[in-house]
RNA sequence: GGUCCGUUAGUCUAGAGGCCUAUGACGUCUGCCUGUCACGCAGAAGAUCACGGGUUCGAAUCCCGUACGGACCGCCA
């Protein structure tokens, strides 16, 4: 037997026991005539002693043993004359009498420690040592711990587990897709699904009626903190359900996850907020509730005053910093800056502080008179000791996205986004379709086989553009954790819908024909969701990036630097693929 | 496709045109040490300052390019 404990469990009970321990070497101390070794395995960390004493040819051993080290030892567990109270093994320590090196180490290129002296490069090109890291172990940890959660809830829930394949056709719709070619069918390739979305639609036409999978998805697309080319979804279907049964049942999955996971109790339902209220007063369709700060529209107030800049603009939104008066001219010129980074785009920044005795003090003031600002203060609701930004511009949307970065930021700075904290709610209500200028044609906005709403249907011929969808997202502090939709199940709807993305009926067939097809054979009302697993774990673990939750995750530009991929292939199999490479362009 | 930031011993880092024969810490190696646990003490080794070009009497330092890494915009139905 190679242990007969791990070096996390034994205690103060266990003194007198014989013991066998199998770990790495985390530290060595020597003192001379005794040595002390940190064995470190997942579970824990026990110290170990050889003692001269005791044994002098086995201490000679110890001392030259080092830094990840895999070794065994024996010995009987004691308890400590000087006790650790930092180490939940702290009251005891092994009195070896036996060791083995199992496998020496060299020396690693970081410590495996919590607070690593190792930079992110250097972690990932050793991830495998990386994970040996607590922070690491414990956010893979997390994640098994929550997989397991939703598959007893889902299984709960009469959910059948179900999986489909990872090699599928194209679909250039959306986003671009990995394609993988056929040695059997050359010049063919398949695609890595985006998600399973098509297949689990199939499958309520097979009276599977509750679907789930974890499953890996694939969009060739760049990376981003919370983005990488494959990630995982927590992928869900049902039949015979209305928006809100989905809604119900994949909220009491949240509710579930919070309850198991971090021990709250989240009993009201979560908010709903229709898209178009979300863009109104947070200019995001994501929008980080945990905080207040919600636009006010003020082109009635601030309009009309010889202050060229709003009289022009097509929309005027402010903010209210409660207690931000205080900013310094400094501060808030670095706001400025701020929104005018290009990245948010912002012409300029006004900003106006209510003093202790009322009166308005604006960065405008030579345009407008108290009493205008007055009413200003009294738009905003705010009291002595606020602060109010203003931004404006021609194109309400923009302007809007761009007030919602300064929110996001005067957010963060008066330390409002806390980690702990969690606000969920629904956006619901979004539009059908948005137009492209790209490709001069409206484009799904979830996607393809979204059910319009019912009341919208009539305006697909009169105004597509204002058609709204039986969509929703699931929005916790910000981030999209989850989104779905009610899917058309009629195949003349789907049709039609096809029809105004652009699509003709050949390339409709030719792309979604088994869909359209499998709709004529008797398709149930049905309808789902998506969550992102990565996401939801980096919620939980309060990580700034889902790499953190990855075992062996991409980087930046979507390269493995462990096993650097991706890579070219030899010429050999580039023939018995079929494949000619394109000469580099200059 | 674009914007911004970074790259100095194994690791993290100081560095603002001559003070650099490059700072400090951790780690590594050698020796001492019987109650340490971020052990301690004494000593040692370890860096073509990412790469290529330029400016200058002189470049780790300024400029341009490249590579790599990070953040973001576009993109992500």
């Amino acid at each position: 037997m190679f242990r007969t404990n791990t070096c996390g469990e034994l205690r103060l009970a266990d003194a007198g026991r014989r013991t066998t321990l199998a770990g790495w070497v985390q530290r060595v101390r020597k003192m001379g005539g005794m040595t002390f070794v940190d064995l470190r395995d997942r579970y824990g960390i026990t110290q170990i002693v050889f003692d001269n004493e005791h044994d002098a040819a086995l201490n000679d051993a110890a001392v030259r043993l080092g830094r990840e080290f895999v070794v065994q030892i024996q010995g009987t567990v004691a308890e400590r004359t000087a006790k650790n109270a930092n180490l939940p093994t702290g009251d005891i320590e092994v009195l070896a009498d036996s060791l083995t090196v199992l496998n020496p180490s060299e020396v690693p290129p970081f410590t495996i420690e919590d607070e690593t002296d190792g930079g992110d490069d250097i972690r990932m090109r050793y991830r495998y040592l990386d994970l040996r890291r607590n922070p690491v172990r414990r956010n893979l940890e997390l994640r098994h711990r929550m997989t397991m959660e939703v598959r007893r809830y889902l299984d709960s829930k009469g959910f059948l587990e179900i999986e489909t394949p990872m090699l599928v056709g194209s679909t250039p719709e959306g986003a671009r897709d990995f394609v993988v070619p056929s040695r059997m069918n050359p010049g063919q390739f398949y695609a890595l699904p985006q998600s399973p979305q098509t297949l689990k639609q199939l499958l309520m036409v097979s009276g599977m009626d509750r679907y789930f999978q974890i499953v890996k998805c694939f969009r060739d697309e760049d990376l981003r903190a919370d983005r990488q080319p494959e990630f995982t979804q927590i992928d869900c279907e049902m039949s015979f359900i209305d928006q809100n049964d989905v809604i119900e049942l994949f909220e009491g999955m949240a509710k579930h996850l919070f309850k198991e996971i971090r021990g709250i109790e989240i009993n009201e339902p979560f908010l709903r907020m229709p898209w178009a209220d979300a863009m109104k007063y947070y200019g995001s369709d994501k929008p980080d509730i945990r905080f207040g700060m919600r636009f006010v529209e003020l082109m009635d107030t601030m309009k009309g005053h010889g202050f060229s800049v709003f009289d022009n603009a097509a929309y005027i939104g402010g903010i209210c910093a409660k207690g931000a008066a205080s900013y310094t001219r400094k501060q808030l010129d670095a706001l400025t800056d701020y929104v005018r980074r290009p990245q948010i785009g912002a012409k300029g920044m006004v900003y106006a502080r209510v003093e202790a005795d009322g009166t308005v003090k604006s960065s405008v003031d030579k345009f407008y008179t108290q009493e205008t600002l007055q009413e200003l203060r009294k738009a905003m609701d705010a009291e002595p000791g606020d602060l109010i930004l203003i931004l404006s511009g021609d194109d309400t949307m923009k302007t809007r996205k761009q007030l919602c970065e300064l929110r996001l930021e005067m957010g963060r700075q008066l330390g409002l986004r806390d980690r702990n904290k969690f606000a969920c709610l629904w956006v619901v209500d979004f539009p059908m379709f948005e137009w492209s200028d790209e490709e001069q044609r409206l484009m799904a906005m979830h996607h393809p086989f979204t059910h319009p709403k019912d009341e919208d249907i009539p305006m697909l011929d009169t105004d597509p553009a204002a058609v709204r969808a039986d969509a929703y997202d699931m929005v916790i502090n910000g981030v999209e954790v989850g989104g779905g939709s009610i899917r058309i199940h009629d195949s003349e709807l789907q049709a039609k819908m096809f029809e105004i993305l652009g699509f003709t009926p050949e390339k409709a067939a030719e792309q979604f024909g088994f869909l359209m097809n499998a709709f004529k054979f008797g398709a149930p009302p049905h309808g789902g969701l998506a969550y992102g697993l990565d996401r939801w774990v980096s919620l939980f673990a309060g990580l700034d990036s889902i790499r953190d939750c990855i075992a062996f995750p991409k980087n930046n530009s979507g390269r493995d630097v462990m096993l650097d991929a991706p890579s070219a292939l030899d010429q050999k199999q580039l023939d018995e693929l079929q494949l000619a490479l394109a000469p580099a362009e200059e």
